[in-house]
DNA sequence: TTGTGCCAGATTGCATACAATCGTATATCA
DNA sequence: TGATATACGATTGTATGCAATCTGGCACAA
């Protein structure tokens, strides 16, 4: 990450450029909700109207949910939601246990003093909001502190994907927003850990920890995650969208 | 992946579905070949008679070229290429390495035993080229022999945003092509020795090679890599594209 | 001479109209 | 009665027109 790159911060309204953009985040919002629901079928027009654009910026932001993995483009069939099961939390837990360890791993050896306090400081601000079980404000943190490790790592690249596995861990993370008081003490033992890794800048050890972490993160998941999203019983799939059946065998690729 | 996903063949040409598909494929060529060269700015109406298309398909690939990193998308100021330096490659490599690293781990586990056989042979026919010095065929199934470890992994996701990756990679590679031959030799002992692992399905073990081969790999591209890749001089900057002087300090970022 | 404000040109962002394609339903024939 | 062919409706894909915004230069004043 180049130093002139304005930090980024998690809290901030963003200043939405351009008509495209505010739709992104209204679309990703209605997703996450389910009040689009998974392997529902997206017609433009209904949503146009709905969201009072027109067809063009509605359709340039689907591109880039199609990139993100929250929707699937079917050609001439329009959108449609993609599906979100416990393989799919798997698969993206996987991967980010994979980048958080390095994460962590490349973290210990750039992090600049002043960043890995910074992280100590948030670390006790989530430690205060535990003692007083305030679970959003401990989500919140949580989520700040594995962030800015992240971009402690000094590479962009590493960061641009992680938050794209961010948003699609989010959709989950929003059904299942809750954690038992065993699961949550651990959790807690596995931060501090963590931490006492970075400031001693133990690199191999804070990547094996964060893997961990995140594995168990999954299981806490899953736990509180039975089965699908609303999997479609196959009569209300053909009442929704019969067209559908057949087509897209898998789910959409990237053309590469 | 499921099962029914139809088998990802890299050499076949797909049937591009849509115009804005074709012209996507059209402009990723062209960033590769440095016929657009990093930092250029990208006016939409040249390339619109130039490809032979609207604005709408055009920008509606300029979005996803955005969403793989091949260029930014400057607000009300339209498109230039992303710069792509060493430190680019550095990051890229990075990821990859533990991406490929989870791949392996995950692959050592999960891969049918057809599946490690179809590895293997792409293995012996990578070795006959390299024993004839055949250089783009060796790269072809080198290429081809890492995307079906990934592939083998189970992880659709992480199949994706590997195909992210190795675009950008393919960036590099496409303007360093070519291999001394100590490191070719010592790259095809390191595949060996890969082979070695996953059909005794140690997946730690396979995992640490991977990251190790990547790194090698990185130095290999960095050494035929001298500095940034036409970077060009201030003056010549400013005669291309004045106006994007003094806006995005660094890359452009998603909105998440 | 230097700094500020304004104007003109160019380019992007958005909306809408038209064309192509796909799915469904109906009609016809074996 | 069943299967096939055809036509219609709906929806997506593409092209183009218009408005908003930004850039760059020039004039004017300090």
């Amino acid at each position: 990450m180049t130093s002139s790159t304005p930090p980024k911060n998690d809290t901030i309204t963003k200043p939405p450029v351009g008509l495209y953009d505010g739709v992104l985040v209204q679309l990703r919002q209605m997703i996450f909700e389910a009040e689009l629901k998974p392997e529902a079928r997206i017609v433009e027009r209904v949503l146009c109207e709905r969201l009072k654009v027109s067809r063009t910026p509605l359709r340039e932001a689907f591109k880039v949910l199609a990139s993100e993995g929250l929707v699937d483009l079917l050609p001439n069939c329009g959108a449609r939601v993609s599906r979100f099961q416990e393989r799919d939390i798997r698969d993206a837990m996987e991967v980010m246990g994979a980048m958080e360890g390095l994460a962590g791993e490349l973290a210990a050896t750039r992090a600049s003093d002043d960043v890995i306090a910074e992280i100590q400081s948030l670390h006790y601000q989530m430690h205060a909001h535990y003692l007083r079980r305030e679970l959003p404000e401990y989500f919140r943190l949580n989520q700040a502190i594995h962030r800015r490790i992240v971009e402690a790592a000094g590479n962009d690249l590493l960061t641009a994907h992680y938050d794209s596995l961010s948003l699609r861990v989010a959709r989950a993370r929003y059904l299942a927003n809750r954690l038992d008081e065993e699961r949550w003490a651990r959790a807690m033992k596995e931060h501090e850990a963590m931490l006492a890794c970075l400031t001693r800048r133990a690199g191999a050890e804070l990547r094996d920890l964060l893997r961990q972490h995140l594995l168990n993160k999954l299981s806490s998941l899953l736990e509180h995650f039975p089965g699908a999203v609303h999997t479609p019983a196959p009569g209300a799939a053909k009442a929704q969208g019969p067209r559908l059946q057949g087509r897209g065998s898998g789910r959409a690729k990237r053309s590469a």
